[in-house]
DNA sequence: GGTACTTATTAAGGAGACCATCATTAGTAC
DNA sequence: GTACTAATGATGGTCTCCTTAATAAGTACC
């Protein structure tokens, strides 16, 4: 939200602009009056009144009941009505698909997951996927048509137009135009992202890194990677490849995980997804061996989290992934590793959203989203609650 | 400029809107009449003549005589007056002090460059600036109350409200407030900002890399540093520590420049600030002791040079500083140890604005400053010609 | 219960900025 | 000199915002 090309217009576009302003003011706070509502927006009180009017007629905005037991004659109030649009976010991992469905503030109404074979053909996860949103809809009361937007977070290179080039980890994923086929399923628009993106987007709305403006991201688990939010926008680089600095050789992070997963003190037979845990548990405990693993694997994270701490100089990084349940273990010895180098140190923190995570950032993108989509200089003026018919791409609307 | 926190207001924040969509089409550009200037910011013809006249009368644009041989009534024909103002980038190097002073377009006037001695004391440093932009003023037949802003570029730590924290090359510069110092100086705002991030901004703007979005700006030379470009955006990070990936040991970069400097084939008592550029000549030449010492060299910087690409996948890397008048050596060397690891090969060049690059960056900035300021959605409405009172610090303004 | 005070609401008048339309003007083409 | 072309200038109308003033609906206090 927020910048957009800065375009003049007719009066129409003033009107909208101020819309838009109210619409900012209520969205997410506390119900409003006209008077705080003239002061914040720098309207006078009769157009405020004139715009609120409006939105409401459109449906953006209703009245509540008056605060009693004010001096003076009780004003009346407004609140933005989140319950007018629906959207979806999904996370599709290997062996997981999980699905939540938010109103307009992002506030998540239900939620479900359904476990998926890393292997099953592209037509059976198309379907799972599927049946995990309509599940979500059902929980939460809503059909269809219900929905304004999906977006999806998934693993792999994903092009800003919602292809997959391709993913290590689900096979089905490959050279795909996963937008064009489930927008066939949905009514409506669906955005792809990458997963440890929308992770760290919703780290920086909703989680520890929340008002932070560059965010560094550390994706840790079984596979490594990072993502970063700049200038408070998802950083997608030209080709759309970037965070990639786990194939950056200096750092170790490809092999990085086994420093845990192999250590020497993991019993023989622990399946792979608990061996990690295992030795993260054991150094928690104080073993000699698990810290051990612990301080290999945290001085290969310290190169690659240097590296990006040392170019970009954010405020937070913040660790997520399957290994940050264990952030308590890994902090200090990174912590100490980092401070070595760094010039300034940023703040340091596990995620606190946990497997929500990548789901949460998803409706946070869509949000985004909306916003570009309804608020845009030259785009359709503010609209009642329905579905719109075209809402732009992602990576094309953005310039 | 172009993302300014939209906002709305009165009408007359609308003109102001629909002023600035007229002067960015003009500025920079061939003269314009009203029909094109209508069709471009899709205002009607009568409006834009209203908002063109308004304009005219503050001194901002000027009619010109109409193009001839054209069917029809010859249309009246407008330009922007970019010698409405003039602003001075100043380059301040251990060794040299440079100025330029440019009109509001960015077209450079004259241009002036005094030797310095690295440890001079500070008051012998801040007459020789006063000394070079006073000249550079004469050269171009202007006074010090044509200023509107100056902007400064110098090596070391920068804060965004134009304080320098230390710097290894100046002995002057030690927790000094010289955006302050400046100002009881020059009649007008100076701006601070580090020289690397500069270049990497004029290179942006009118070098190699006009027009991407997302730059990685190497600075090579006897000192090693890199500068970002993000979103367009000059990127300073959270302490303005952005950009010193140089401390990052595992890239070598802190004695990478030994490799060319010391290298075997340097004649004995060669001054320092020659050897390199010795190296570089001999492995042009196809000298094998000096293609060894390119090699070391451009290995250590590929280290860091991935470390950014991976990262942020720029659309362009652009190699500037000392060494980079032999990128014709050092680029395919540097080229091909990258393709080993780079996921997605950015661009890569040589700078091509030479030792000019600081100077013109540092215009670029204060282009991009007094758009904030005069083009502001809270700021004042847009004026005549003449110096403004206040100017919004840098970093705060940009909120 | 009545009066004073406080804060919101409502209504009226006015100014600024935009638009559409049309008659007029100043060139070129032949 | 006439036809054609494209820009100019003037008029009237609409929309959005602002200011000001009268009215309304509560609380506080006697």
């Amino acid at each position: 939200m927020s910048s957009l090309s800065l375009k003049g217009g007719d009066l129409s576009r003033l009107r909208q602009l101020n819309s838009v302003s109210v619409i900012k003011e209520l969205r997410g706070a506390e119900p409003a009056t006209l008077s705080i509502l003239a002061e914040r927006t720098g309207l006078s009180r009769p157009s405020t009144k004139d715009v609120v009017d409006e939105l409401t007629r459109l449906g953006w905005v209703e009245e509540v009941p008056p605060a009693t037991g004010t001096m003076g004659r009780p004003a009346r109030r407004y609140r933005f009505r989140a319950d007018g649009g629906h959207l979806v976010g999904v996370d599709i991992g290997a062996h997981n698909i999980r699905a939540a469905v938010a109103d307009l503030e992002g506030n998540v109404l239900a939620e479900t997951r359904r476990p998926a074979r890393p292997d099953a053909p592209l037509e059976e996860r198309l379907a799972a996927i599927k049946r995990v949103v309509m599940n979500c809809l059902d929980l939460g009361g809503l059909t269809m048509s219900d929905l304004w937007m999906v977006a999806v977070g998934t693993t792999g290179l994903v092009t800003p137009e919602g292809r997959i080039i391709m993913s290590a980890s689900i096979s089905a994923w490959k050279d795909l135009d996963l937008s064009r086929l489930l927008e066939e399923t949905f009514p409506c628009r669906v955005l792809i992202e990458n997963d440890s993106r929308l992770a760290a987007l919703a780290e920086t709305r909703r989680g520890v890194a929340r008002g932070a403006r560059d965010v560094v991201f550390l994706h840790i688990g079984r596979r490594m990677g990072t993502a970063l939010i700049l200038d408070g926008k998802l950083h997608r680089g030209f080709g759309a490849a970037a965070g990639e600095i786990v194939m950056l050789p200096e750092t170790g992070w490809v092999t990085a995980p086994e420093d845990l997963n192999s250590a020497a003190i993991v019993p023989e037979g622990t399946p792979i997804e608990d061996a990690a845990g295992f030795t993260l548990a054991a150094a928690r405990n104080g073993d000699p061996t698990a810290l051990d693993a612990v301080g290999r694997f945290t001085k290969k994270l310290a190169v690659g989290a240097a590296a990006a701490i040392l170019l970009l100089d954010p405020e937070i990084v913040v660790l997520g992934g399957g290994f940050s349940r264990s952030a308590d273990v890994l902090l200090p010895p990174l912590r100490h590793a980092l401070e070595r180098v760094c010039l300034r140190m940023p703040k340091l923190s596990g995620s606190t959203l946990g497997d929500e995570c990548v789901v949460l950032g998803a409706i946070d993108y869509a949000i985004d989203h909306l916003d570009q989509f309804f608020f845009a200089p030259d785009g359709p003026a503010l609209r009642p609650p329905v579905r719109p018919a075209v809402v732009p791409k992602p990576g094309l609307s953005s310039k």
